[in-house]
DNA sequence: GCATGTGAATTCATTCACAGCT
DNA sequence: AGCTGTGAATGAATTCACATGC
């Protein structure tokens, strides 16, 4: 990767996944090269916005014909780190939690669920998808043996601080979390969370305030 | 609600949300008054932040005092639109499907799932949580005798712009998709998107990209 | 004294516009 | 001619700092 001295803020982040996506969809159409344009009118941004992205990182196009699709995409692959595979583990093997252990695009996308847990003594011991259901009592070890780099937290609200300080005390640095509350992690470990609630608050803002220009 | 001239940022909307959350926590801790310098450290912002997201839609505090936390939920409660009850319909019972009917939050924030569209025969007239599952065939009519005003959209990416169209068409003017792929709706037509493998994409890109600050 | 509310200042993100290369 | 790559200009969001009121 080249080294710019910019500081590379979430929404590029954000972009270059779109980017991902679309270049999937130009490969499949059998598109040899793609414009900043082209790539722009795709996602719904501006043609600056996808240069000034790409930029971050490097060179990778030629002026007067623009980007070439394969090798875009298997850049901005390497970029955001899902040219391997990751190890994930998932903790709460609930509504959502079952749902993401079918979700295809993960695996498609490299990141492996290798462990379940949950605290359930129903559930530990049983198979989801061929993968076995452990106790979340012995999280930590397990964590550690299985070379775990990333971990989703799909339980209820009212652990899910005590989840996340033994995961990170186990040395995880990347956590996805569907608990619907506000969880703290060290600076140097990376969460994210999908809240649907605030989606739909998001939704009912809209719906209620449909001119979002309040006139004065 | 106060007129103000101001735009309202989709930042701010989603910050309110967290202010909604924390304020409730703070019911239930007894709090009659908060600072937004609490407020703020509860969400790791500033508390200069907090003051000017409240202050675009009024003047909700006291100076010298703060903020009166019952009231402040209930005035947030009302900008988000969250203080009525929503009719929802669900399109698409599969995995993610399945959960969010099954999410407490939703019903306890006034979103009520009233219908539940798939295409599966063999799901069609079951039941899910008391909610029957009708054939997405008869979508706009039951939309509309409904009054949902709210859509979720769970299903393949593959089905996802032609569901979304129907729905646009009967007149549904907010939806939140879970499909992984670009939609486009009317610009009158508020969308939100929910992608678990893009907040996958961002993780490994922190992972793989330790040092945010690249070195001239 | 304490904390809000808000213009002004600053920081951050996006877009412009054009030099430079194919 | 066509399109990238990128400093400069613009625009948006955040933070500062202080006047105002309890």
């Amino acid at each position: 990767m080249r080294i710019t001295g910019k500081r590379i803020s979430e929404s590029t982040i954000h972009r270059l996944s779109l980017y991902f996506r679309s270049l999937g969809i130009l490969e499949k159409e059998g598109y040899v090269t793609v414009s900043s344009k082209d790539l722009a009118q795709r996602e719904k941004l501006t043609p600056a916005q996808v240069r000034k992205d790409l930029s971050f990182f490097g060179q990778f196009g030629t002026r007067g014909l623009g980007y070439p699709v394969v090798e875009l995409r298997q850049q901005i692959a390497e970029i955001l780190g899902i040219n391997r595979k990751w190890n994930v583990a998932l903790i709460g093997i609930g509504n959502v939690g079952s749902a993401l252990v079918s979700f295809k695009e993960f695996i498609r996308q490299g990141f492996i669920i290798k462990l379940i847990f949950d605290n359930d003594q129903r559930k530990i011991g049983s198979f989801n998808k061929g993968i076995e259901v452990h106790d979340v009592t012995n999280l930590r070890q397990m964590l550690n043996k299985h070379n775990i780099e990333l971990v989703i937290i799909a339980v209820p609200a009212s652990v899910a601080q005590r989840i996340v300080d033994e995961v990170v005390d186990a040395g995880v640095k990347a956590l996805l979390s569907f608990a619907p509350t506000n969880l703290r992690v060290p600076s140097n470990v990376t969460m994210r969370t999908v809240n649907m609630a605030i989606e739909m608050e998001h939704l009912s803002f809209h719906l209620t305030n449909e001119n979002l220009y309040y006139t004065a």
